[in-house]
DNA sequence: AACTTACCACTACACCCGAAGTGGTGTCAA
DNA sequence: TTGACACCACTTCGGGTGTAGTGGTAAGTT
């Protein structure tokens, strides 16, 4: 087993884009190897078998979507309105809509992770720790809403980047940006 | 090519199946044969390629999933309240959640799409047709609320429905319904 | 300074699996 | 008899795994 963390982190992104580009079928040692520019033969000698590619590309895509400190700060900065509350999430769903690999590889993952009781342990576990960060993030900004509203805005606007992603005429661009926004008017209550 | 109408829906419905179990690239002739427990080479000639085979799944999960017209007839018995809304989409969620291999097979299939135009094109009209339909019974039925109202529904209880069948233990059952009513209380306007 | 060790990139190979497609045969009914 | 269909066999092909082996490099040792 190699070690170089470099060429790991590198095989684990290019795993993303082969999860994104071929599904979690097409999802092979060689394809990685392809993907990373890299002779045949090493993403084999870097992970034991396919599960372990596939739970490590699962924790890197959320260590690739969390925001940076920047952004946090950002947001806290921020008064405490339902106008505040539009930005940040036209802001987070432009965030998540360009790493458009890693979140076609989310979805691959979650449909794989109906088959492999391992990988839908660890990714319930990070949704899980998602979801309750977010609420925990929005009752300590002092942003109006509750627990409630946090998770209905990440229902709907899941699903919606969903469908930017992968039908992307269901709601052209615009009509999209304007759902934003209706889910923030009619999710957030007014302060 | 073959034209016996039964075997042919036997072999689509089969199809549905195999995309639930084993994934988009896991639809093969063989799959599809074994699955409805026909001798290997029979999809093979009743479907020209995979693509024919994809496409017509994809339109026969909408076919399965629609409601009957008794569905439809209880809805419009209902007085025009956020109850009622409440009530049907209950239904609603059960009715999708219980046909979990179309419900599954449908985001192998948007996410298929992501490399099919055809068939992205195909989905796009179905999805747009579908969403258009809740729209215009919603508001022709007089119950509470516009079309962004339907809409919003329509993202949330998607997603509440794709995190219920992929990762069941984010929120678990319970949970799960009192959800659909906090997204009926918080997205459907008092009357 | 020469030597040894350990790690790593890269290559090659042996093996396996499953798929596609086609052509052919048997059967039944119009 | 003819045509449509179910079923079967065979050929061909591509791609994947896992492992053994080779050579290079850098760091530590005597």
């Amino acid at each position: 087993m190699r070690q170089n963390p470099e060429r790991r982190t590198a095989l684990i992104d290019a795993a993303i884009e082969v999860l994104a580009d071929q599904g979690a079928r097409g999802l092979t040692f060689r394809a990685v190897d392809g993907q990373a520019a890299v002779p045949v033969g090493t993403a084999s000698n870097y992970f034991a078998n396919r599960d372990a590619l596939l739970t490590q590309a699962g924790q890197r895509v959320f260590q690739r979507l969390d925001p940076g400190p920047a952004v946090v700060g950002e947001a806290l900065a921020l008064p405490r309105t339902r106008e505040s509350v539009d930005r940040l999430m036209h802001e987070m769903v432009e965030r998540i809509t360009n790493f458009r690999s890693g979140y076609l590889a989310m979805l691959e993952l979650r449909l794989e992770a109906t088959r492999r009781p391992e990988l839908r342990e660890v990714l319930t576990k990070q949704i899980r720790e998602n979801v309750q960060e977010n609420i925990d993030f929005h009752l300590e900004s002092g942003m109006p809403g509750d627990a409630d509203t946090v998770v209905m805005l990440y229902l709907s606007l899941n699903w919606l980047i969903l469908e930017r992603l992968t039908l992307p005429d269901v709601f052209g661009e615009d009509r999209a940006a304007a759902l934003i926004s209706a889910a923030v008017d009619q999710i957030v209550p007014p302060q």
